[in-house]
DNA sequence: TTAAATAGGACTAGAATAGTCCCAATTACT
DNA sequence: AGTAATTGGGACTATTCTAGTCCTATTTAA
């Protein structure tokens, strides 16, 4: 189905809110309570955005998370890559080390293309995105394949 | 990690060596023979393909497999589509029965955006560009941005 | 009639995901 | 100093998904 987990999508929900929420630290508690996420699950995310530099944490009484940037400067390809690893569709793009199809693969630069279309992609959509009120374009326009011409 | 499962990678290289291939029809046993992949698993794949008009299929003796329509007309959503079923990266993007989060969750627009964004991506790359000699292009141009100015 | 194919589905084993829980470390407040 | 409120890091379990195999029925060429 090419989805993201379900952690990524809690992730995004997570975040809008606390991009579009005034006070710059929220606990993870507080965080569970608005979103309707369970507060192990909220933990368990907020600690991996943490570990992607997405956000940024205070310990003790009154700590919390914050936004470690403007959410202009948050992509969605960061938070995917925060909670699912790097943005790849296929193996092989990952490791480097030959798949097993002996013959007939060569279309792995072709994957790296459509693996770089998507990534930046997704690059390119930030949380403040997210966030704005969604006015669907029309079109969308991908010139994808005039790259090939 | 945003990944396609197995079968799909599986099926693009099969393709690829049909659409490269000069017969029409080929059987499962030989599709498994030059792709190394098990024969089990190819009859499925190309099972799958069948049901999504990606392929067609004669039976019985000198039967076999061959692509339903040009490879310029095959396009890698297809593909993923008939592996994978629906393109949508979110759950709430599929069924449109609101999800469990209460407050916070108007972001589903943008999703949708996003979606559309990586289908239309997947969508212009075909089976032909994959058989392709890849041409890598240094820059990858998505004005997804632009679309919210 | 037989052999070569696909059609369709059931089935199993393994891997990945979602979700929970525990305990240590840190900090504010009294 | 002590206590309560937090995050940090990991272990753990249950469930779901995926990969892969196999069986039987149907179709068709020779």
């Amino acid at each position: 189905m090419l989805r993201l987990s379900k952690l990524t999508d809690y992730a995004t929900v997570i975040l809008s809110f606390m991009a579009k929420d005034k006070p710059q630290v929220h606990a993870a508690m507080e965080i569970a309570g608005v979103t309707g996420i369970a507060l192990p699950t909220v933990s368990k995310i907020l600690k991996l955005l943490v570990n992607a530099n997405v956000l940024t944490s205070t310990r003790g009484a009154k700590g919390g998370y914050a936004l470690a940037r403007l959410p202009e400067e948050i992509s969605i390809a960061m938070v995917i890559s925060a909670l699912e690893g790097p943005i790849a569709l296929t193996e092989c793009s990952i490791s480097q080390q030959g798949c097993e199809q002996a013959s007939g693969c060569d279309i792995r630069g072709s994957w790296n293309l459509i693996n770089q279309t998507i990534h930046n992609a997704l690059e390119s959509v930030t949380l403040a995105d997210l966030i704005r009120p969604a006015a669907v374009p029309e079109e969308v326009f991908i010139p994808v394949s005039s790259l090939y011409q």
